[in-house]
RNA sequence: CGCGGGGUGGAGCAGUGGCAGCUCGUCAGGCUCAUAACCUGAAGGUCGUUGGUUCGAAUCCAACCCCCGCAACCA
């Protein structure tokens, strides 16, 4: 029977390009965990979408002269287009700025202000009188108090570091008019966290040896020390408007005294789009199983999937996944939990929260501004993808920081993949069609006991480790599969045993074929297109993934036939060459 | 100051009480079906430091040193 999973992914923010970066810490993984379910016949909804609102946007906005939704239609297509290229396989990549996304938060928001868990409080912030108008902290600067450095922003200085806190700042002015701004206070929505606080310990609890050690230890830690009341609303221009026809029929303790400028703040609008997604993808229709619209949301639903949202976010039974980096820890083992509790629709939790930490680039951080990092089409596109995924899939930062190295992807690359996986599907493919012209045929054939051993429990391994959200070790359970192969080959002397004993022979050029195209659904989350290359050289078009069949086990054939030449799935890179990026 | 993470052979990591393991690299040998790939064997570690608990510690406790992340208006 298979179970309703979301795989949810965090939001890419759309003010810059995605780097490698992005994808070890939460892209990649996500969809090897998504294309796993699926093999396994679960009703798998991986959804997720460009965040789109918020000060980082207008910044890069006003340094690029454009308006905000400018930038945002400049980098979600380069997004998707990108996610197609590694095969990122969403069931929904939309946006926060879709109606269906306001209309949910709203919902949500109107839930929590009715159920007593956002409340009006009060709270100082810059204000330009000139213009009439609350700044946020990144558009106000001054000089720092700590080492007088001029023109910093009020939130930390750039020269020495320190962190800034409101009113520290020496003649704060607003950096878009220079006029003068003040501390002044001013009413705002606030998530009540204090009152979610033993609601939340019990779902922290729940999930105690669960999650990673050190995920639930960060959040253990963030929860003993207490949560207070959080802003979540601002004023900004760019972002979700409060749903004020709604509020204005509340009683008048949850009405703010003046709305104006008032918008629903970044950080509790972008999470809602877990659940807004899952609606949008059900209410959207398409003739064809997986398109591109002109908003460029990828959009994809298969005929034997549900249709209902319903289904996996107010079924109890339903399992939800959500992958992310560090940075987003907070907000999704306690901040988002919290939103879904306090709404009290009886929505799914999380059931683990797979958070990653940074990979860094050649010992340093990825940095956009300082040109320090990789351009991910790029990559991709002169290496291979599956390549890529490989080397990023076997050094994610699931417990520690990982390092991004020219040396260390051309070693992984051309010791491990092409020299043991790629070489034990190419010797013995080689050999097939070569020896065999390509055709075998062994009626009562079965499989040597040893070697199915082997094949049951990579299966196993992998199931499990994957499911824990420990997407390196599953591949290293993959690989040592195939050095178990390698191994098998060279003690069997096929090629010895050919010249003497044909009988022998065909019984071990089976079992080698048959090792293979269970390799080949092995490494189907792993490297998609080289299973699919490999599917299409040996069995002919690739098995569907259909809900309810679980393709995740062993299985033997008893005759095999090339449906192609043999070609090459991981070529060996140049290891000179690919040095030569370091450079760069 | 606070909340977390990490420190294990040349590199990357696993290992939370019982003779220190894995992948890669190195060295030696073998094989030749294969992308100079594959297989076998060997060398290589006082498990950050110091002290303690224990029959026994990488693993538990204490103190200390070094590296990293977060710190709530950069999600």
């Amino acid at each position: 029977m298979h179970k309703k999973v979301l795989v949810s992914v965090a939001w890419p923010y759309v003010n810059g390009d995605i780097h490698v970066g992005h994808l070890s810490g939460y892209l990649l993984p996500a969809d090897i965990f998504a294309r796993y379910h699926r093999l396994r016949g679960d009703d798998v909804l991986m959804v997720s979408g460009s965040d789109c609102h918020g000060t980082p946007i207008t910044v890069e906005a006003d340094k690029q002269g454009l308006t905000p939704d400018q930038v945002v239609d400049k980098y979600h297509p380069n997004d998707v287009k990108l996610f197609k290229q590694y095969g990122f396989d969403y069931n929904l990549y939309t946006k926060t700025t879709t109606a269906t996304h306001k209309r949910v938060t709203h919902e949500v928001f109107l839930d929590l202000l009715k159920n007593d868990f956002i409340v009006v409080d009060k709270m100082e912030q810059y204000y330009s009188p000139d213009d009439d108008a609350f700044l946020p902290d990144r558009y106000v600067e001054g000089v720092c108090p700590h080492c007088n450095a001029k023109d910093q922003r009020s939130d930390q200085c750039e020269n020495c570091g320190r962190w800034l806190s409101d009113g520290e700042l020496i003649d704060p002015v607003s950096k878009l008019t220079g006029n003068k701004v003040v501390l002044k206070e001013t009413e705002h929505y606030f998530l009540d966290f204090e009152k979610l606080q033993s609601e939340l310990r019990k779902f922290l609890d729940k999930n105690e040896g669960e999650w990673r050690n050190w995920v639930w230890k960060e959040a253990d830690g963030w929860l003993r020390e207490g949560l207070r009341k959080r802003a979540i609303t601002r004023d900004m221009d760019w972002a979700i408007e409060l749903p004020i026809d709604e509020i204005k029929k509340l009683p008048k303790e949850k009405q703010l005294n003046d709305f104006a400028g008032k918008k629903i703040y970044v950080w509790f609008e972008a999470v809602i789009g877990y659940l807004s997604a899952a609606q949008e993808w059900s209410e959207s229709t398409g003739s064809e199983e997986k398109y591109t619209n002109d908003s460029g949301i990828v959009y994809r639903k298969t005929e034997d999937q549900s249709s209902d949202w319903k289904e996996w976010w107010l079924d109890s039974s339903s399992e939800h996944y959500y992958f992310m980096g560090q940075d987003n820890l907070v907000f999704h083992t306690l901040m988002w939990p919290g939103q879904l509790i306090g709404s009290q629709k009886g929505y799914t939790l999380p059931k683990n929260v797979f958070v990653n930490k940074f990979m860094n680039y050649e010992g340093k951080k990825f940095s956009k501004s300082r040109n320090w990092t990789i351009d991910s089409a790029k990559i991709a596109e002169k290496y291979g993808v599956d390549v890529v995924r490989y080397y990023i899939a076997a050094n994610l930062p699931e417990n520690k920081e990982a390092n991004f190295t020219w040396e260390g992807f051309v070693d992984s690359v051309n010791n491990e993949l092409v020299a043991n996986l790629g070489n034990l599907i190419n010797r013995t493919l080689k050999f097939f069609e070569s020896k065999y012209n390509g055709e075998i045929s062994l009626s009562d054939y079965e499989i040597d006991s040893n070697l199915q051993k082997e094949i049951d429990a990579a299966y196993r391994q992998a199931a499990l480790l994957i499911e824990k959200g420990e997407i390196v070790n599953g591949l290293e359970s993959i690989m040592k599969l195939a050095r178990q192969g390698n191994k098998f080959f060279d003690e069997n002397e096929i090629w010895q045993v050919i010249k003497t004993d044909k009988e022998k022979a065909d019984q071990i050029m089976m079992d080698l074929l048959n090792l293979i195209i269970n390799l080949a659904t092995l490494m189907r989350p792993y490297l998609p297109f080289a299973a699919t290359e490999l599917h299409k050289m040996i069995v002919g078009d690739e098995t569907d993934v259909q809900v309810d069949t679980d393709i995740w086990q062993s299985r033997y054939a008893q005759e095999f036939s090339l449906k192609s030449e043999v070609k090459i799935l991981f070529q060996k890179l140049d290891r000179e060459k690919v040095l030569e990026e370091r450079e760069n």
